[in-house]
DNA sequence: AAATAACGTAATATATATTTTACTTTAAGG
DNA sequence: CCTTAAAGTAAAATATATATTACGTTATTT
C-alpha cells in the first residue's frame, strides 16, 4: 500500500504532527500510512490529500501492477 | 462519499456480481458503496479502479468544497 | 554530550468496514 | 401475469482501521 504521503509532506515542510492535525487523525496513523502498512479508508486518503493540495492519483496511485 | 462507480459500472454494463468477484467483495458492499454510504477502504478502492480500468481520480475524487 | 523535538513502534481498546444470511423490491422476458 | 435475474436493504458476526497510552530511537540544537 505504497503512497508518496512522506514526500509530499516533506516538500511542504509540514510535521507529522501538522497533518494529523489539519486530517483530524494520530501521528502514528500518519506514521503508519506513511510506512505503507496501512490501508487507509477513502476518506481519510481525501482528506490528507486536501491538506497537501493534491489528488488522490497524485499521492496514492498505484499502477495495478507494482501494486505492493 | 461520492463516486462514479454505479456510473462507470453501467458503462461497461457490468453486474454488481461480476464486480464484487473482480474485486473479491461481496455485492452487498458494492451496492452500498455506489449508494455513498460508504467509505472504503483504499486497497478496496483501488481493486475498483482495476477492475474498471480506471483511476482514483475518476472514480473517487471529490473536490474539497462539494465534500458531502 | 545533554536536552529536546520529531519520528518509530507496540499493546490494548474502540469504532467501523465488510461478510454472512436472509428477505424484499424492482425490472425484464416468457 | 408469472418467473427469474438483478439490485436494495437489514441484523448479527467478524475483520480491521484508528485511537490511546506509552516507551524507544533518531536527529537537531545548544
Amino acid at each position: 500500500m505504497k503512497n508518496k504521503v512522506k514526500e509530499l509532506r516533506f516538500q511542504q515542510a509540514m510535521k507529522q504532527q501538522e497533518l494529523a492535525e489539519k486530517v483530524g487523525a494520530t501521528r502514528q496513523t500518519i506514521s503508519l500510512i506513511e510506512k505503507g502498512e496501512y490501508n487507509p479508508s477513502l476518506k481519510l486518503c481525501l482528506a490528507i490529500c486536501y491538506a497537501l493540495s493534491k489528488t488522490l492519483d497524485e499521492v496514492f496511485w498505484i499502477g495495478e501492477d507494482e501494486d505492493e
